[in-house]
DNA sequence: CGACTGCTTGATGTTGCTCAACGTGCGTGG
DNA sequence: CCACGCACGTTGAGCAACATCAAGCAGTCG
């Protein structure tokens, strides 16, 4: 195993900032550093769950299997924790996480991770923040979506990707049509039949995965208002 | 303002069972107890949030309204702490808090909060383990609920408050057909045209707001599959 | 070349929302 | 006290949104 130094770490997380030279110490010795391709799996549901992820490069989606159907909880770009609920809440995970394009994962013993909470009251707060922020995206998506129909929640999920993963209005999709379908619970024949709505309506440039956003003001409105 | 005293409250959350003496004294010092009865306010969504919510007895819904419809989160029975991340994830509260019914709520300085997570790390890791916790389960009620068809829901709802509120197959709703349907993101009709079904079907008895589950086995069953 | 995956498009049936009407109980103000 | 408005609850009819089914197309890999 590669032997880790996260004070020397360009990737480090805020609430990591806030550790003492020894704690990092501490960190990197109880830390191991793994590379995954896209597609590659990271954790799966239902596994013990022994270590507490941290995403320093790349991009993840966080998925589970309910009742027979794929449902994609959200994607995930570096740098973050990787489902720090699903590592405290339970024994095992509740999640599986994918990586969608090569990513480097840091996995810390849960038992370190812990010890450094107890020890460190401003880290602890830290993560509590991040887990208080994290939750209150959550339930806005999920009620958000809840009450929008399709259109817009496709449309959401082009502003998506344009605002929170690449910053800019051309991008190539990282993502099949369905994962979209399991992202926004849609199906894929539906993902499908609103983005070329979108295209012959002037709104998105389409081309297989080669997205570019041409009205974005109307691209808003549509996700504003279901 | 009456004088709270936590190292004797009866109703302590497991994070304040692992405060010390004087933290708890601390903690008492800066925390305000207020009595609310059925269908009083307890905070505002857009309002600032400058205290930490516990409940101490009695039951609440966590609800906001977003484009123009209501929609209900989640009801929430004592003990436990009201919507903790809407209190430290931002300046306000991204959510309103209304009682059911005769509910104590003790106000707690949030300053004087932070500076306990600062102080005692174990104390802070309980939150965290706390928060997680909330988290998944509402991860799963979301994309459960959003892959359900009604009638599944409202077998969820019915199965909710016969296990995790009342530990009864025979209570009384403490909320409306409107409410139920807020909750379940439906509409009241649909709520009451499904609740007769379910009457009619000899798998509920309904009277009024009066409900004993008849068929238990069914109504699981109609939960699980959709 | 054939099997396979990802994507698109059309036809069809179901779900559930909306609208509308009507009954009930409750509180307010005349 | 009654009249009125108002929230709640129920029931029916019509319609829009979507899932499902079915078929076909393009690209890829063995």
């Amino acid at each position: 195993m590669k032997k880790t130094f996260c004070n020397s770490c360009e990737f480090k997380s805020p609430a990591a900032g806030l550790l003492t030279e020894s704690e990092l110490l501490e960190l990197g010795d109880n830390c191991a550093e793994v590379e995954f391709g896209a597609g590659e799996i990271i954790f799966k549901q239902d596994a013990l769950s022994t270590n507490v992820a941290y995403i320093k490069q790349g991009m993840v989606k966080i998925h589970f299997k309910g009742s027979g159907r794929e449902r994609i909880m959200k994607i995930v770009k570096a740098p973050a924790y990787l489902c720090l609920p699903s590592a405290f809440g339970d024994k095992v995970n509740h999640f599986s996480a994918t990586a969608i394009e090569n990513t480097s994962v840091c996995f810390i013993d849960i038992t370190t991770f812990r010890s450094i909470i107890y020890k460190n009251g401003r880290f602890a707060y830290q993560l509590i923040l991040e887990l208080s922020k994290g939750q209150i995206q959550n339930f806005h998506n999920c009620l958000n979506n809840a009450q929008k129909q399709n259109t817009g929640r496709v449309a959401d999920t082009i502003l998506f990707f344009a605002h929170e993963i690449y910053n800019s209005n051309a991008f190539t999709l990282p993502v099949s049509r369905q994962d979209i379908a399991d992202l926004t619970g849609m199906n894929r024949e539906s993902v499908s039949r609103i983005l070329t709505d979108f295209h012959e309506d002037k709104i998105i440039g389409l081309n297989n995965r080669n997205l570019t956003i041409l009205n974005e003001s109307l691209l808003k409105q549509i996700s504003e208002k279901g």
